[in-house]
DNA sequence: TATTCATATTGAACTTGTGCATTATTACTG
DNA sequence: CAGTAATAATGCACAAGTTCAATATGAATA
């Protein structure tokens, strides 16, 4: 188990990566680089720019998750399985894949590491016997209890300068790209 | 190398993992079964719906991207690393990391792979010695040249459904929330 | 009912991505 | 100018995440 330590001037440098957003006439931010770089191109750059934001946003979101979790010893990943196990209890491990949006295969190892930590157990499922379902262990139960609620807090920051409309056109927008995703993906 | 050969139904498994969505009164997308299994806990959940939104938003576009690459034996990261060179010329591997969000660890690796493959190699900085900057082969440049556009058009097919003020505001939100980000982790 | 097809989890293998330490170089300070 | 502090890339190690194959089980079909 490593330690995260860096300083808080390392953590400054960190905070560099990524776009270099400026706020464009009409007072929306931007990506003043992007533009610099890609305008040339003479192509439509708007969908282009705006997923490449989408991306940089959510490369940040998870940096952070993964810094808050390491002061926990938990991972994003990790959490989210324990989180998840909260709210709906025991569950199949293909369920978890699909409702974390990730491969079966990857919650195997999630649920490997959270069952060594003694966080999770794995139980047999009465209703499928080619299937296993992921159990919080009373230590798992106790851990989640006491961080879930700073979790949400820690994520409140984020949303600073936000409306409600903002937000809900947010989730709209991002849903309305995963609708497109799962169409594409399904090609 | 591995070959990328799921058919065409376990595509549409696949494009099955996530978030199950559904239209509310006013037509915006929001997440039905996140609502259900979060609302007992009696938090403002507007921040926390519109981040995993995006946060699965973002997991489909990566999810999308590889798969689009893996047709020209590229991931997203070294496709990235190839069009920036593209645009910017010979580049600092610290430039990449700070351009792309990703800890120079990372491209340190995604420049090896792509330097493997004879699209990328790596000659001495003439203005600082400890640096290391990536250029592009001409079987780099002839790689990018040859499928940039095409990665354009495929994420067209993404913004499907959104207009150029929903776009501004996607991007809008999306960079707020990478500034929002950034103090955080300056903290 | 037997056979065929589909599915759940996980072993094996690989890539991506990060944290940390190392070494050489550059920048800053006294 | 000498010493100290900061920085760039990469070796080493590890976890997350995916692909593919294997095995046991469940569902569908003839």
């Amino acid at each position: 188990m490593h330690k995260f330590n860096m300083n808080t001037d390392e953590l400054k440098d960190l905070s560099k990566a990524g776009p270099e957003v400026a706020r464009d006439e009409t007072g929306l931010l931007y990506m003043k680089r992007f533009r610099d770089l890609f305008d040339p191109l003479k192509m439509d750059l708007a969908p282009i720019e705006a997923l490449a934001a989408l991306r940089y946003a959510g490369k940040a979101i998870h940096l952070l998750q993964e810094r808050w979790g390491a002061k926990h010893d938990l991972s994003e990943g990790r959490l989210g399985v324990l989180f998840r196990l909260f709210r709906c209890g025991d569950l199949p491990l293909g369920e978890l894949a699909d409702d974390l949006a990730m491969t079966p295969r990857n919650i195997t190892g999630l649920v490997d590491h959270l069952e060594r930590d003694g966080l999770v157990e794995r139980v047999p499922d009465a209703d499928d016997r080619r299937s296993v379902r992921a159990r919080l262990t009373s230590a798992g139960r106790e851990r989640i209890e006491g961080i879930w609620k700073e979790g949400f807090d820690h994520q409140y920051e984020l949303v600073k300068g936000m409306t409600k409309d903002d937000l809900a056109q947010l989730r709209h927008l991002c849903l309305l790209l995963v609708e497109n995703a799962r169409k594409e993906l399904g090609k």
